[in-house]
DNA sequence: TAATAATGAAAGTAATACTATTATATTTGT
DNA sequence: ACAAATATAATAGTATTACTTTCATTATTA
């Protein structure tokens, strides 16, 4: 079973790197460093240079693949979403229900992570946590426009759009479908993140669980 | 009228700052003029160095002040916080319908900002875009637990609490009052960012209003 | 008016975020 | 098997950041 996707790539925006780390063993060594870096040490304190002896490399080696941190930050970004949507895709598909495929959706979302052993050189469990703490800092800049324009965020928006596209088969007369959706992409990193550091702002916790929350909202806002 | 509230005063926990900025007219500009910069040019860009050229200040005077911009974050952070539950008490009081009152939080966390003349030297308007763009920053962080404990996020806190507290009175059954307080509070600043930056994630615009999509929300959650 | 506190000016430090150059491996095409 | 092309490593260099330190000057207050 697992053998079948052994050939599966995420497919990444082109702009993001100047050259792709799938390609090589220094780039997918940047990339699985990366990010456990950047998990351990925050992306404030990581640098090119301490991957680079991390990996026994060369800070200029890591720069022929990515331009910046943030690009990097961008790359695992893209690459974590068409994972989630890659996950969503397989937990979804034959499934007729759209109720059925939201509560499937608000599992992948917010349940646990598990190591995917499709991807060897990434770190899934790690990358959540990347992604929890570090993804709004992606977008959160001046190049913003930018970057949207060049494409660099089009995996996560069509995640959006997939998850859109459910809440309005489940209720087409619902005015929100977009801004619900993408407040369940964005609630559920932040839920995970209350629970972890600011557990008295949130009903979030090992028995209550983040998806637990969403499930009732969801119903809630589209039940006729 | 505005006269009744020119000594009231924003009560910031004293660990974000090395000196009150509210004492002299240095820091006065420090706080009124961070704002604007931090606006114009990103937390990122920013620097004391910039600032204290800005100001006519030198940089190690700043530094008297706030340790690193990342305490004038917080400091700023703690003042909007402040200000914003300072306009729901006002927003808020003599209304004893709770739903009432929750639709008065949501005009005042996603309506718009106009200037507060009872506090000169801060241009709110600006203070509320650097909230949109660069509050996350100020708690995505190695040094989150830390800065919890001592208190720092101590006005976002009770301003969650506050807004959950009602939501308890409208439905004291609800399961998730303190997610749902801080969702309301996460959500409007991200989809006030979606308007702006990314348009096709969202319902939200000049038309369809970020609090209609929480109050909708909010009471569909709530209704029994 | 003397003492105290606040601010300014200047210099210094270690690190960051790169770029550029040159040397050395490694891969690949014939 | 060998030359050519490509990838990586090593080194150095630059401008900037994020501070700290010291000392001089200017306000404030007792």
């Amino acid at each position: 079973m697992e053998n079948i996707f052994n050939s599966f790539k995420i497919v990444i925006h082109e702009g993001v790197f100047k050259k792709d780390p799938e390609t090589s063993d220094l780039g997918k060594s940047i990339v699985g460093k990366g990010i456990d870096m950047i998990d351990a040490m925050g992306f404030e304190s990581f640098t090119f240079k301490k991957l680079g002896e991390q990996i026994g490399s060369n800070e200029s080696s890591i720069y022929r693949y990515f331009e910046s941190k943030h690009m990097l930050l961008l790359y695992l970004a893209s690459w974590y979403w068409g994972w989630v949507e890659y996950k969503i895709v397989l937990q979804t598909m034959n499934i007729k229900q759209p109720d059925e495929q939201l509560r499937r959706v608000l599992e992948v979302l917010s349940g646990e992570v598990l190591e995917d052993k499709n991807f060897s050189h990434v770190n899934e469990v790690a990358l959540h946590r990347v992604i929890i703490n570090e993804y709004s800092k992606s977008y959160l800049t001046k190049t913003v426009d930018s970057e949207n324009k060049e494409g660099y965020f089009s995996v996560y928006k069509r995640l959006v759009g997939r998850i859109s596209g459910m809440i309005k088969e489940m209720n087409p007369t619902y005015a929100f479908p977009e801004s619900l959706s993408s407040t369940l992409l964005e609630g559920t990193l932040h839920q995970q993140f209350l629970r972890d550091h600011f557990p008295t702002i949130t009903n979030c916790n090992k028995q209550v669980l983040v998806h637990d929350f969403f499930f009732d909202m969801v119903f809630n806002c589209l039940k006729r």
